[in-house]
DNA sequence: GATGAATGAGTGTTCATTCAT
DNA sequence: CATGAATGAACACTCATTCAT
C-alpha cells in the first residue's frame, strides 16, 4: 500500500512528501472536488503545473493520500489480534489503536473517510476490500468475546463492529470543535463502547 | 417526503418539489462540488438553464435541501422531551426518532450530513445553531438520567451525546451496503447505546 | 419620429409611457448592453416577460428611447432659423434650446448620446441622418454670421458646429457632479461659445 | 504605443501587450459590456480561456486599458505647468498635449472616456481622483491667467476647465467620421478655446 | 525540478425571448 | 394585461492537463 511512495530516490522523497502532505491538507479542508490542483500548488508556493512533476493526475494524488490514510491500521490490528489477551482487552486496544492516528495524521484520515468515494473504480474497490478486512478484525474479536462470555451473547457482531467504527470515526468530523479534548474524548468513547458490548447488560 | 415543506401555493409546489428532490438526490450521490446543475436538470428532463427558474444559485438549492434535511428533528425531540417518561425511555425514543427519517428522506439527510459544510457562511451558521440546539436535547436527557440514577453517574453528557449521534448518523453512510437491514440495524444501535450509558455498568 | 409612441389607444398610452421611461432610465444608468430587460421590469414592479407586451425586443425599446431623445430638437432649431434675427443671436438661441431638455429629459438624452451606436443598422442610419441635419443648422448659422461679419471670418463652420455641440453634450455626462448647477453652467458655456466664435478676436 | 507600460520583464512584455492592445481595441469598438472575452481572444487568434492567463478578469483588463489610457497626461501637464510661460501660452500647450495621444492611442483613450464608468468601485474612484487632479491643472492655469489679465476676469475656471476638456474629448467620438482631419481639427478647437477664454472679449 | 504558456472541456449563471394561459 | 414556465445561446470564468524549455 505504501510502496507507491517509495518509488523515488531518497533525495526526491522529501519534497514529494511535502506535496502529498499539501494534497492531504487541501483535500481534507475542501473536499476532493472542491479542491483544485492550484490550491495544492499555492499551498506549497509552487505553480500549478509543477504538481504534475509529482503526480500524473489529481486522482492519483487522492489515491496516494488515501493509501497513506489507511497505512498501518491493518498491521496494528493484526498485532493486537495475535496477542494473548481476553477479547474485551483486545477490543479496547483496537479502539485505542484506531483513534490514535487522528491526532497526527488527521488530514489523511479525514480525506480517506470523506473522499475515498471519489477514487477511480479500481482503487476504490481495492481500498474497499482493505476496509472490509479491517472491519472483520473487529468482528472476530466481538465473536470471540461472545463465545468466551465477556461480550453479550446476543450481539450482532457485524453491525456492532461497523457501529463502533462509525462512532469513532465521527470524532474526526468534530475534533476541532471548541472545548473538546481529543485524548479525553477517545477514552470516553472507549468506555461507552465497552459498556455497550459488555455481557453484564440485561436489556437485550 | 415533500410534506416537510408546505410554504408555497399548491400550484407552484409540485414542480418545484421535484426540482428540490432531484437536487437532493444528485447532491447525495455525487456531493455538492461533484454535482453539476446540468446533472440535476438532466435528472428532471429539463435544460440546465431552467433550474434557475426555481433557484437563484446552486448554493441556494443546497440550502433548501439541507433545511428540509433537518426539518422536524427539533420539533419531534421537543415533543419527546416534554413527555412524562423516565430519561432512559426518552433517550430510546430520541434515538428511534432520529433514525427514522433515514428510511424515506435519506437523500436529504445524507446531503445535510455530508455537504452542509459547503453552505455559504451565514446559512451554515444558522444550521450550526440548530444542530447544537438539537444536541442539547440529548445532553439534557443524559444529564437528567445521570441525576435520577438510570444512567451511569460518570458519563460526560456532551461527548456522549455527540458520540451517539455520530454512531447513528454513520448508518446513513453504509445503509446501502448489501445485507444490512435498516430497521434491524437501528434497533441494534439503540441497544448498544442504551447499554453503553446504563447505570448498571461498572467499568467507568 | 414620434409616431411610434402614438400607435396605442389613449387608455394604453399611459402605462406604455411608464415603460419607456423606465427603459430610458435604466439604459442611461447602465448602458444598453449593461441593462437587462429584467432591470427594466423590476424598476416597474413587473415581471420580465411583461415587457414584451409593450416591446417586440430590447432593441426596439432603445430605438424608441432614442427617438424621444431627439424629439423636438430639429423642430425647435427650424423655428429659430426662421426668425428674423442676427446670426449671433440665433446661435445663442440654438445653444440655449439645445441644452434645455437636459434638465427634464436627461435619461433620454444620455441614452441617445451614449447608446445610439448600438441601434440596429437601419435605425442607426436614420438617426444619423437626423443628427447631421441638425448639425447643418448650426453650420448654416455660423456660415451666415461669418458672411455678415458677426462671426470671425476664418472659422471652420463644420468643425466648429460639432465642437460646440460636443462641449454642450459633455454637460450631460457630469451634470450630476456635486456643486455644479445646470442652469448656471449652461449660461457659462454659451458665453464661452459666443466668445470663441466672435469676430472681435484677433488670434486666428 | 506600448511604451507607456514598462513594468514587466522584457520576455513577458510582448505577448501581454498584444493582449492589452486587443482588449483596448475591442472595448473601444463594442463597449465593455458589448465586448466578450471571446471577441478579444479571437482578435488575437487565441482561445477564450487563454485570456485568463494574462488577466484575472475582464474587469482587470478594463482597468489596465484605462490606466494606460490615462498614462502621461498628468506628467505632461505638470511639465507644462512648471514652464516659465504666460498662462495663455500654457493653456494652448495643455490643449495640444491633451489631444495629441488621440492619434496613436485612440483605442485606449476612447475606452477610458466611454467605459471607465464600468470599472469596479475602487479603481473607478482611484481614476476619478486622477482626473480631478488633472482638471485642477487646467483650472489653475485659467485662474492664473484671470489674475494676470490674459484671460477674461469673469470666467468660471472650474466649469470652463471641464467644458474645454469636454469639447476636446468629444473629438475622440467623431474623429473617424469622414472628411475630418484630426490635426486640423485640433488646431481649430484650440483657437476656439483660446478665443472663448480671451480677455479681449466684451460680452460677459 | 519546475515553469510559462496555452488549451479543451466544462461550470455556474445570465439573458432575451417565447408562448400558453 | 400580465405572468409562470421554460429555453437556446451566450457569458465570464475555472480546471485538469500538456508540453517545450
Amino acid at each position: 500500500m505504501t510502496s507507491a511512495i517509495a518509488k523515488k530516490k531518497p533525495s526526491t522523497r522529501k519534497r514529494r512528501d511535502e506535496v502529498v502532505d499539501a494534497a492531504a491538507r487541501v483535500f481534507a479542508e475542501r473536499g476532493f472536488h472542491g479542491a483544485s490542483t492550484r490550491d495544492i500548488s499555492e499551498f506549497l508556493g509552487m505553480r500549478q503545473a509543477s504538481i504534475y512533476y509529482y503526480f500524473a493526475s489529481k486522482e492519483e494524488a487522492l489515491e496516494e493520500v488515501c493509501a497513506i490514510g489507511t497505512t498501518g491500521f491493518i498491521e496494528r490490528a493484526e498485532v493486537i489480534l495475535n496477542k494473548k489477551l481476553e477479547p474485551d482487552q483486545k477490543l479496547a486496544m483496537l479502539l485505542k489503536a484506531h483513534t490514535q492516528p487522528l491526532a497526527d495524521r488527521s488530514d489523511y484520515i479525514m480525506t480517506f473517510l470523506n473522499e475515498r468515494k471519489w477514487l477511480p473504480t479500481e482503487s476504490r474497490r481495492r481500498i474497499g476490500r482493505m476496509t472490509r478486512r479491517y472491519e472483520a478484525f473487529f468482528e472476530k474479536v466481538l465473536r470471540d468475546g461472545m463465545r468466551s462470555g465477556c461480550f453479550h451473547k446476543d450481539l450482532n457482531p457485524k453491525v456492532t463492529a461497523i457501529a463502533l467504527l462509525g462512532m469513532l470515526n465521527s470524532v474526526a468530523l468534530w475534533h476541532k470543535r471548541d472545548g473538546i479534548d481529543l485524548e479525553q474524548t477517545i477514552s470516553i468513547l472507549t468506555t461507552l463502547a465497552m459498556n455497550g458490548t459488555s455481557a453484564t447488560n440485561k436489556n437485550m
